[in-house]
RNA sequence: GGCGGCUUAGCCAAGUGGAAAGGCAACGGUUUGCAAAACCGUAAUUCCUGGGUUCGAAUCCCAGAGCCGCCUCCA
């Protein structure tokens, strides 16, 4: 998580450290009549909650008559769901109750646990689109029996990863781990190759779709990281708003697509076409003014790391001021002083045999460095060097 | 069987009533010693199919096809 630059839950609660919470919960809807009790289970009362399927779009009905499973005979109504379940001999959650020993329902914890920590009504529930039905369902139908108050005001239902255009999940065994994903890729391009599409759309988990992501990525990386560079020896010049009305409109699209339900697919492109504007003046030989670059540089800061989670990535040598100021802006890929050395003595090396139209032996230099994910690119202030990411 | 969703270029992917974003790949060009990077240019007569509504449909309606999810455990 931390590595693909998630953000850490201030709280993580466990649920079987919330029993005593999720037993009052049970209380109060059996004290308000939308729950009963049987045998020492607790269920409740579906046909007593007016919203139920409110979320899902469905209607009891509807639900009733696709009813597969042998209906529970203890339960008053076959849609009717556990709130608390009277544990057997044999199961090993067991606590004590009013109700005797048992162990809470399936959908009880969230429901116990958001009232503690973020109140009986809250922004943003989010969660996977395959818990839509049954269990968020229950969740609104708990809580707000419980509380006669709206419960989440906003759902953010992700569709879900697929490989080969099935769910990626443990019991199908199709799954990918991050771990396993970073083996080859980054954890910026995985996270890129996400932002990519819309939460709401299905991902399919492609080794082409990384790869392609990978491409993308490290070419907006090549234009940030050039940014960057012209800005250390720029100067201030009169004239060049028209590039600082630009930088603001393409800031106002980006914002734009992601106010408009996270459209991350649709920021990105922002981030592109700013880019190609970008690369046009930086390649038309054109002095730009430190106040351009400088406006250039904060879109990308601004934009790329506070809201998309992707920090800069310096994909050649660090040659900022000072020791590891550079964490707080963006991320170092590798940090290998000694590598770095080597790769520049082979690079003034090659330098050399260039000096000399030795073309041959400078290229095979050149190949084989790639082969090794490293790239030389001969410019003509002077070849510079980078990763590959 | 019931309910819901998806189907847009070779691939990925926005767009949900008014001239089809963006990325990757490919090809041609500028540039380069050659490359790379960058830029310019090229790709959907069919936006799954068939009807319909509308001055106008990828977008709305109806029917159909294919794929997926949920309706059971686990959370």
């Amino acid at each position: 998580m931390d590595k693909l630059n998630n953000k850490r839950a201030d709280i993580s609660p466990r649920a079987t450290g919330h029993i005593p919470e999720q037993i009052e919960l049970v209380e109060k809807l059996l004290a308000k009549s939308y729950a009963y009790e049987v045998g020492g289970s607790v269920y409740f009362d579906v046909r007593r909650f007016e919203g139920y399927g409110k979320l899902s779009g469905r209607r009891l009905e509807e639900l009733q008559s696709s009813v597969r499973i042998e209906p529970n005979p203890d339960k008053r109504y076959p849609l009717d769901f556990a709130l608390w379940k009277k544990a057997n001999r044999s199961h090993i959650l067991r606590w004590k109750s009013p109700w005797g020993e048992g162990f809470p329902g399936w959908h009880l914890e969230c429901s116990a646990m958001s009232m503690r920590y973020l109140g009986e009504t809250f922004d943003i529930h989010g969660g996977g689109l395959e818990n839509v039905f049954p269990h968020h369902e229950c969740e609104i139908a708990q809580s707000e029996a419980a509380n006669e108050k709206p419960f989440v005001r906003y759902w953010m239902h992700n569709n879900m990863v697929t490989v080969g255009g099935q769910k990626m999940g443990k019991s199908l065994g199709n799954f990918v781990t991050l771990k396993q994903a970073f083996e080859k890729h980054s954890p910026m391009v995985v996270r890129f190759f996400i932002l990519n599409s819309h939460y709401r759309s299905p991902l399919d988990y492609t080794e082409e779709g990384l790869e392609a992501a990978a491409h993308g990525l490290e070419r907006l990386t090549i234009t940030i990281n050039a940014v960057n560079e012209r800005l250390r020896y720029a100067k201030e010049l009169p004239q060049e708003e028209v590039i600082l009305d630009q930088i603001e409109t393409y800031k106002r699209q980006f914002l734009d697509a992601m106010d408009d339900d996270f459209n991350t697919a649709e920021a990105l492109a922002a981030l592109f076409q700013f880019s190609k504007e970008v690369n046009l003046i930086l390649g038309s030989g054109q002095e730009v003014s430190h106040k351009a670059l400088e406006g250039m540089k904060n879109f990308y800061e601004e934009l790329c790391k506070p809201i998309l989670g992707i920090p800069r990535i310096v994909l050649g040598k660090l040659q900022l001021t000072g020791t590891g100021s550079l964490t707080t802006t963006g991320t170092v890929v590798h940090k290998n002083e000694k590598e770095e050395a080597l790769i520049e003595l082979l690079k003034d090396t090659r330098d050399r045999l260039r000096q000399k139209k030795q073309w041959e032996l400078a290229d095979e230099v050149r190949n084989k460095l790639d082969n090794l994910g490293i790239i030389l690119e001969d410019k003509p202030e002077g070849t510079r060097w980078r990763r590959k990411l």
